[in-house]
DNA sequence: CGCAAATACACAAACGTTTGCACAATCTTG
DNA sequence: CAAGATTGTGCAAACGTTTGTGTATTTGCG
């Protein structure tokens, strides 16, 4: 049974069932399809024996016939921070997601990790049809490629920020109210010295920290220098950047970090100098990743829905590749509040 | 230019740049597959006009002539827990790390998440065709399926447990030496009661009590029932059975988690009843997940590692797909040892 | 200069489907 | 009971590649 392939797979092709049940190879394939023409007796018969032979069309010669691959591509582009995948536990949360909602439609998972991204990257992408549409988790720094692709390309969808000359369709959270309700959380708790490490520098970010200024400002607060560290998304990175923040002399009362990780990084720079959240300094996150709560103190965190961001992304992704253009949305972020601001 | 799709997309196709380089279809395929046939200058010309007009082949038309897909399926079963990938980081880093190594090798990767095994779906993989090998993150419950499917199907490769019966490729850790390890640790610290969270009836956990077992018994301990609990993978699940385990009146000094997760949770039912760690009880956990140096305190844990583990199935895998049924590896897992376990 | 060998390319047949069209068999209906 | 309508099925062409085979053209050598 062992054929030239080294395999020992027999692999069935719809001539195969035609010649067992004894009708053309075109009724097999209608009958497989559902196709009215095929009467509910043939139909049921062809489909049993396919079943118990366990034969499933074969996807490439549907996908090159058809023009339609049954498949969305899920792309990761990893333009400024390589190594943020495996360091953020976002990313993945939105993988799995997307995933579910994904399969939940019939269709296949075709994941590209795109790690220095090339110029036409994108292009290739949609030359290579291998997917109907494609969904981008996070914009990286390609936020100029994304908008040229999708001036002739329809079926994409970005996880990310809005930005004023976005020209793709986003899903993303309210970054900018979320930095808001995160920081007026702060201010609430009697908080003056509210200090904000993140790299404000990425589009949504940068959109948090201006929610945190305007927080500030809103409460007469003069938002100081000192306060406001830039922090990248490692561990390592923001490791370092907690630390000089708290040797700078600033004496921080709270903290909006970017992101969890950044948090987590502070509350153990914190400890290092024999310190203590909240006691000390409180301190708030942004992701709600699943970690949050089981970190000790829990995080106080800005939480995005993700099951229902991917459920949007993929609604909105399958509308467009029906041609319906849907325009992108923007979700209301929510404060979780636990033991690390105080609560 | 928009086309009868309603996309704006003009998809080239070979006969596009024949047309352009004024050569027959055939030349400008085995141009483009850098066939020795056509000298270099043609070649060089050819590619040149494809790469100007971003010309890609079509990977269906090629998967049909060629049957090689160039992508290799990773598949997440979830037999037993269906929110496992949500809630625990080991397989989302798995999944990164794999992504990388694929991808390094010019393959795509093809993502299926399957969260209620039906009879035969390993087979239904294997018979679409879409994939050259595929790569399973964990056995779930679905260890007799791998054995049936593995007999006729070759490249196929498991992370998981090595068990006596098994028949399938797989890579994982020595389960029993990292739960030797971990309690041999927690004994040397001079602790005598030592309790065990997890469900052993997963194969890989149990080969962790297993050396959780030989630990004891080797250091003269008898093994209380009291202290061994079992604890499902899910943060509720064994948040409440930590819970348990503290009210049962067992007083454990020390725990050995079958999960960081696990782990993480109990550190938590510890901070409930007015305890800490290390000073009541020292825990270790397993996977050294990336967040289990970022909590308080910062969690010892049995390291596995996973971006050697990821190189090591896809050097495996690629091998089976060129024929070679190279045997599975088991990797010798490292004791990281933090603040939780009194270090 | 003549002929074989080497070179550079093109033709056409697959790969496994889907589907427009044609056709045979059966069923209405006037 | 003839003729049109309906129903069930099959033929063959396409989808975009790769590759074995065939054929002009060039080159090498005696």
């Amino acid at each position: 049974m062992t054929n030239d392939n080294g395999s020992k797979v027999k692999r069935l092709k719809m001539a195969d069932i035609a010649r067992m049940t004894g009708v053309s190879i075109s009724t097999v394939s209608r009958a497989l399809a559902g196709s009215p023409l095929i009467p509910e007796a043939t139909r049921e018969m062809i489909a049993e024996v396919a079943r118990t032979h366990g034969y499933v069309v074969n996807p490439f010669a549907r996908g090159l016939r058809m023009k339609k691959t049954q498949t969305v591509g899920v792309v990761i582009p990893l333009g400024h921070e390589q190594r943020q995948l495996i360091s953020d536990p976002f990313f993945l949360e939105m993988i799995g997601h997307l995933a579910d909602e994904i399969t939940l439609r019939g269709y296949e998972i075709l994941l590209s990790k795109i790690v220095a991204p090339q110029k036409g990257w994108i292009d290739a992408l949609i030359q290579a049809q291998r997917t109907d549409g494609l969904v981008f988790i996070g914009q990286s720094d390609q936020h100029e490629a994304m908008n040229a692709a999708s001036d002739y390309f329809e079926p994409m969808v970005v996880w990310g920020a809005h930005l004023a000359d976005t020209r793709y369709c986003t899903v993303g959270t309210d970054n900018e109210l979320g930095g808001y309700i995160a920081t007026r959380h702060l201010i609430e708790k009697g908080k003056k010295r509210i200090a904000f490490l993140g790299d404000a520098g990425l589009p949504e970010i940068g959109q948090r920290h201006q929610g945190y200024l305007r927080a500030l400002t809103e409460a007469g607060l003069s938002p100081d220098p000192k306060l406001d560290a830039p922090a990248h998304v490692t561990a390592e990175i923001a490791s370092q950047a907690a630390d000089q923040l708290l040797a700078s002399g600033a004496e921080p009362d709270g903290l909006f970090a970017a992101s969890d990780v950044i948090a987590m990084e502070f509350i153990k720079a914190l400890t290092r100098v024999g310190k203590g959240a909240p006691g000390d300094v409180a301190v708030i996150g942004f992701d709600d990743s699943s970690l949050a709560p089981h970190v000790t103190p829990p995080l106080t965190s800005v939480r995005q829905d993700l099951t229902e961001a991917a459920r949007l992304m993929i609604d909105l992704l399958f509308k467009r590749m029906e041609g319906d253009l849907a325009p992108g949305v923007q979700m209301r972020p929510t404060l979780v509040t636990r033991a690390s601001s105080g609560d």
